[in-house]
DNA sequence: AAGGCTAATTGAATAGCACTCGATATTATC
DNA sequence: GATAATATCGAGTGCTATTCAATTAGCCTT
């Protein structure tokens, strides 16, 4: 992609530089027009370099703009985790409910990349690539489910990839439902009642209720649960003698 | 778009038929190669017409792939209609099991579509369109929701979107998960652990629970019989199949 | 500091594509 | 069967990402 020799110190700053100034201006030009509005004239433009040299940088329209998405998540990454650091409840709700607010926030106020996310999903080769920063980002609740597995807090049985599907698959959609209902006001006011639906859904289902003491509708769940894995097994059972 | 004039039926009849060959052989071409990976010649090859004919019946590549996708979303909506009139259940959590069941199997068996008609979010123009004809596939669960909180299975104060949307949210994340891990088997089997944590899900979190009736051990005892009687017929079902 | 070598930069040329349009064929109407 | 209306066609148009031969800038040696 870029230089093979090792050029003197300043050389590599200044590539350096350059370097960032593209994907400063592509970040721009793809946000305010999306992927097939940009066009790379205007993205050289405004990084103050000829068209061509773009491309000594990045092989491709696609793979420049999949650079951008990098260092988008990379950086919420980060932002994550410092909410989990900075975060003063030691409980997994409490920090559950620190993470799920800053994830519905993020992806309402950063809508734009996670558009051009999903924009990017056609071209299978270069999906992959954007897949393991989505995968680093997600770790984030993967930690956090795992302690509270260990704590004792939640079921000892639950599967952390449906948990986790279920965190951010809700959250996602829940997202592109505020934005739909209230297109210029962000406030946070709104995001409130989903972020406590959440906390709630994850201490409801996924809790651990201690069994001796336990009040009355964690035993239920248990049952519940219990149940639906039967009928399940009494249906496939009945359509396979069938 | 098509025609001003009212020819005759034959010719009508013909018009129609050629329609149906574009929207077939794009369909094909779109789920094989993506929407830019298409071309509208090899569209309109398969078609079995010229390329200019195309854009006497659609008005450009992102038309044509819209009409295309309504037809998808209007087969799913009718297809979801006919699991929910066949299912025997009556309550609430059985019929909430078989949509699941149906949408996760659909969204992994139909998942060329499902990414094709997010990567048409971009025509801000457009996009209009296929979220009516989303809107129209979820009010099938919407209708389903309401008539449980009607017959008070459900709480009374859950909010239908945000349910709509842990429901669908999940579960589409859900199936990518599943895509994932297997990329060639099949199965319906791994789907199922997925659709027993959804409906125990909603049980947990948004089941009713008759508060001043039934004392706790009442339940309990219902639901072990439940249990007790279920396995009974698992036993059954599984020695009749040996 | 001059010359030579390598790497970086450039923008005009290339190529691939959706879409247009004048010409042609087909159908409807009298 | 003549004529008008409509449908079809595919070679051309215009717009872009991408390439590449020529040019420039940076670094090292003597």
């Amino acid at each position: 992609m870029a230089s093979k020799a090792i050029p003197s110190e300043t050389q590599r700053a200044k590539l350096e530089r350059k370097e960032r100034a593209i994907l400063e201006a592509a970040r721009t030009i793809f946000v305010n027009h999306g992927f097939d509005g940009a066009r790379m004239q205007e993205i050289a433009r405004r990084a103050g370099i000829g068209e061509g040299t773009i491309y000594s940088y990045y092989d491709s329209k696609a793979e420049l703009m999949l650079a951008v998405l990098q260092q988008f998540w990379d950086g919420l990454t980060l932002e994550a985790e410092d909410v989990m650091a900075a975060e003063q409840a030691t409980d997994f709700f409490g920090r559950l409910r620190a993470l799920a607010h800053y994830h519905l926030n993020t992806v309402i106020v950063n809508a734009d990349f996670i558009n051009l996310t999903f924009a990017l999903r056609r071209n299978n080769s270069e999906v992959s690539v954007s897949r393991d920063h989505l995968r680093h980002y997600v770790a984030v609740f993967d930690r956090l489910f795992l302690r509270g597995q260990d704590r004792g807090e939640l079921r000892a049985d639950a599967v952390l990839w449906q948990a986790r599907d279920i965190f951010y698959g809700s959250l996602e959609y829940s997202a592109r439902s505020i934005e739909m209902t209230m297109e210029a006001d962000r406030s946070t006011r709104d995001q409130q009642p989903v972020v406590d639906d959440m906390v709630a859904l994850f201490r409801a289902h996924y809790g651990a209720h201690p069994e001796g003491e336990a009040a009355d509708g964690t035993t239920l769940a248990a049952l519940s649960r219990q149940i639906e894995q039967l009928t399940e097994k009494v249906d496939t059972l009945a359509s396979r003698l069938s």
